[in-house]
DNA sequence: TCTTAGCACTCAACGATGGAGAGTGCTAAC
DNA sequence: GTTAGCACTCTCCATCGTTGAGTGCTAAGA
């Protein structure tokens, strides 16, 4: 069977109805709402073909039909057109953002914030992760008599501080000089790429320190370790109470599930993310089970023409894809120009 | 009328046996499970004493009896009696904490972790008020032409680091010399006492560098309003879900609002405690209408005598008070203990 | 050949009905 | 003061029509 242009519309337009009814839609509805120009008869005709097609499915005999999948993946990929998103909207993201500019962390909170309110799901925002930083300098503090703050600076302004126990020296110059060395050996690594070499000048050059060296290498893998689980932000908990999909306790536990585990959701998402722009991943093409009614909108910063992280949004199937799949591309947009500005 | 020994039993059985099984309860219930010696008949005539007496509820004719608010409170104050805890609950904490002890907010995350997991209800810590510490170094260290970041220790190891924009200067000597006079003014003094006439010494004493000392005051301003909302941590989310009474998602929504505006919970738990030990609010004794069916228990933990912060539990009014109690009581009491050994 | 009006059919949703069961209050006997 | 017995109440649950939305099919019309 062929899609000819009119499926196309009668597709269209179950999809959009349904979108904002969240009922099946039936032959009648669309024949008054949407003025095709043709009768309910017809309609009727057209939506069994599209049923055998497996774009549409029928809950029970005799009610109406829900877009499938595969129907969104159409919808998505064909029929949709992305809307430019309001002058409103744009400024407020603007100013949201560029006031959390300073910490890293907090811009990414916002972002999560903005997106979920301006789509009215669930926004999650993962942070640059540590890993991709370049070092830039390592400091040492001296406390009190035991104990030294180590604070860890990249490039991209991304800090780590720590308290490290150590009864060898809290001597500030001694630190000083500490701090100079391991710098001057670290700086210009990717977390991720400090080797064996490195570590060992850097054990032989501080010889005498070499308890408080490791310590403090510790630290910076630490850092690495955790960086994932710490730096993501999920905004719009909430809204995901409003949609009916989950009026149900027992669907909505799956989704509270994976906010409380935030690894996994971080996972979903650098999984999904591709490198070119917008990923959209709808219901049974999710690998996770648990969201297997549940679509997600992502797209990934830059900085530099390298991926640095994702932003993306995750709501029932039955969503407004053309708005979300705006949002997320502006704010991704945005996002990139705001890190360029800021760090270049 | 009298609350005699029967009665206290008969109120006891109630409780326990709603608490387990959320069921109204009634007399054959009591009579045959709790052996108080007597026929269900002679209970019948007591549990019409009890509600007389406002400790039980009939939600309707011919059903079992709830115990009330007043016979909670009843139960609390007079019936109930807190278990010592197990040996290997004991030996999870011990572990648990201490090897968060670095950092105080990984301490804060796991205790609420560690207390939602032994008791399955929401757990609720609050990290110590920075406006509670006493300042102990400010340093600034250069990061590039334009950042200065600005690194604030107190006496407990709590941390603010913010990244500055000025162009004044960004000479290391310069900035090390700022350094030295901001800690030596600021040093001893808490947070929120920091008054005019030491801001006037110090603009006096900086006059070329107003711009930047203005933003790094400005910055310390900025960590005591903000550290309310960031310092909540709140573990088992999920676990409320489990509990009958949520099982409708509109009630659901009331918790869940509360745990996203952590501030709001924050307050409330803030107020609730009272210096001495252990607090419990039941039902509607809570002010805040949306947890009108839950209720808290609460504990400060302390350091050197001074209140810190306080640690508690967020359940339905239908709660397992003695277990629940006795783990807060053990944790905040550790928590003190753990503080001292390690910030005295 | 495509479209449409008409009609019989299906099925969820809703409300009414009527036991079954759990629990109560009251009374009278112990 | 305690208890057995009994009538009574009320929720819960399953059953059963009724209603209404929607379908598929057929036959007539363009």
């Amino acid at each position: 069977m062929q899609m000819d242009e009119r499926k196309k519309k009668v597709l269209h337009a179950i999809i959009q109805d349904y979108v904002t009814t969240a009922e099946p839609v039936g032959s009648r509805t669309i024949a008054r709402k949407y003025n095709l120009g043709v009768s309910s008869a017809t309609i009727r005709n057209e939506m069994a073909d599209l049923e055998e097609m497996g774009y549409i499915e029928q809950p029970h005999t005799s009610s109406g039909r829900v877009p499938s999948d595969k129907g969104y993946r159409y919808y998505v990929d064909f029929l949709m057109k992305k809307p430019r998103i309001s002058g409103s909207e744009e400024q407020y993201i603007y100013i949201q953002l560029k006031e959390n500019m300073q910490h890293m962390e907090n811009l990414f909170k916002k972002t999560s914030e903005v997106l979920s309110h301006l789509t009215s799901y669930l926004a999650v925002a993962v942070c640059p992760m540590v890993s991709e930083s370049v070092v830039k300098q390592i400091q040492l503090l001296p406390l009190d008599q035991e104990k030294i703050l180590v604070v860890l600076i990249s490039d991209k302004g991304i800090i780590d501080s720590k308290v490290v126990s150590s009864t060898i020296t809290n001597d500030v110059d001694t630190l000083r000089a500490i701090s100079d060395i391991l710098t001057e050996k670290l700086r210009g690594y990717r977390l991720q790429e400090i080797n064996r070499t490195v570590l060992n000048e850097i054990y032989f050059e501080l010889a005498g320190y070499k308890r408080l060296v490791k310590l403090i290498l510790e630290d910076l893998e630490d850092a690495l370790n955790n960086s994932k689980e710490k730096r993501v932000f999920i905004g719009g908990t909430l809204n995901i109470l409003s949609q009916p999909e989950f009026k149900d306790v027992e669907r909505l536990r799956n989704l509270l599930v994976l906010i409380d585990e935030q690894s996994v959701l971080c996972k979903i998402l650098q999984e999904t993310s591709s490198e070119k722009g917008l990923t959209i991943s709808i219901g049974g093409e999710n690998k996770y089970q648990g969201i297997h009614n549940c679509s997600i909108i992502n797209a990934t910063y830059k900085l530099d023409g390298r991926v640095l992280g994702t932003v993306g949004i995750l709501g029932p199937t039955r969503m407004m894809y053309p708005k979300a799949s705006s949002m997320v591309e502006f704010i991704t947009k945005y996002l990139s120009d705001l890190l360029e500005e800021h760090y270049k």
